[in-house]
DNA sequence: GTCTATACTACGATAGAC
DNA sequence: GTCTATCGTAGTATAGAC
């Protein structure tokens, strides 16, 4: 390129690739957006990407430019729900950040049992998984391995404390508190699901439930 | 017709009505079984007509002699696990005809719950209702509100025996009953699908969780 | 009651122009 | 990065011959 001659390919300044990366990740977000729209409407499983160029306004070969399949398109629903469980998890939590250890479990229960409710989609794919011939990434699935273990963290420091028995936060305590609430989620969605949390036949036993859990591990008691 | 000759048409006996009809049944049977295949291979959404015609050597419009459509065959599946759940329950309780009531809805439950995990396609289909399209009639369900009212029956039962406190066989220990079951299989089902019921890190807790309920609503305790 | 033929629609995905 | 065009396949369901 001859020197002294601006070059008529324009140059991408730090400012250009943000702007593109940005719009690029809102299409994402749109894309996911309305793939979620569809499938509350439609059924998770029914998922089209023709549907959902036709929603955007695009033709669906331009969705291969941002999902390299439909399976991909579940795989980022599935990393996007489970992160939204952590977060709203560790919201609840951090709220009552000066609690004691039971109280912070409760909250964090509630918090993610509400949440679920209130999005059936992401509930569906988190924790059903009966979408034909999708498999969660490992990617995907991580924000719901840490959901998992930061329950576990929280169980033993409801141990370390003495309100709770040291089993409580086993593998079995955990597999227990989590088959407690996912009872009440698939339950209440599979048989009211347009009920509010507050007022489901189901979740409304919630703090009955977590009673029970915390009853069955009461310090002391030779169970 | 004029008398003394034979008729040309073969007279329809009620042998034959019945050969016919048994054949239908048959075929209604085999339609139903390789659908179950299927779903169990292929996913329970993605069920094709065309693929059951293809395994059973038939043409895909030679089904609709049976069924006028695919929901029809999900809404005959429907029918067939709510009803076997019932018979499956029922069968274990008649087999502790002569034990106090707790005894039997033990083993109703675990009778049940080996049969759902053993039945997986089953499961879905009536426990996540996650099909697209498919809502069951009121035959189908028909069966499913039968074993909710047994369960009451049997919960009322050890009500009446001193067993357990009054509430138990209130809509809340329905409700707490039937969603603690769901825990255990949704997670079972959704976390470690072919593993079997003995083996299951969560079907495992069954005993555990029966006993959280009995300890819940022990007569006398104030809950 | 089974078939052939077919209508009709839709889908996921790819190639290549602009 | 979006488009048109298209491939290849599949699907549900119906009409009508045999």
């Amino acid at each position: 390129m001859p020197l002294g001659f601006p070059s008529p390919v324009k140059q991408a300044s730090i400012d250009d690739l943000d702007r593109r990366s940005r719009r690029r990740r809102q299409t994402i977000d749109e894309i996911l957006d309305v793939a979620h729209e569809l499938m509350a409407e439609q059924g998770v499983a029914a998922l089209s990407l023709s549907a959902v160029a036709r929603r955007m306004g695009m033709q669906p070969p331009s969705l291969y430019q941002y999902f390299p399949s439909k399976m991909a398109i579940y795989d980022a629903m599935f990393g996007r729900g489970a992160q939204a469980v952590l977060d709203v998890r560790r919201a609840a939590i951090a709220r009552k950040a000066k609690a004691d250890p039971l109280t912070r479990m409760r909250a964090g229960a509630t918090a993610m049992c509400r949440w679920a409710i209130a999005n059936p989609v992401y509930s569906q794919l988190l924790f059903w998984r009966t979408v034909p011939g999708f498999e969660p990434s490992t990617e995907a699935f991580a924000p719901a391995v840490e959901t998992v273990a930061e329950l576990r963290t929280l169980l033993q420091a409801a141990v370390d404390a003495g309100q709770l028995d040291p089993d409580a936060a086993s593998d079995d305590g955990v597999a227990l508190s989590t088959s407690l609430i996912a009872g009440l989620l698939s339950q209440q969605l599979a048989n009211q699901p347009d009920v509010t949390f507050d007022r489901g036949r189901f979740t409304r036993l919630l703090p009955t439930v977590l009673d029970l859990f915390v009853e069955h591990y009461r310090p002391g008691r030779n169970s």
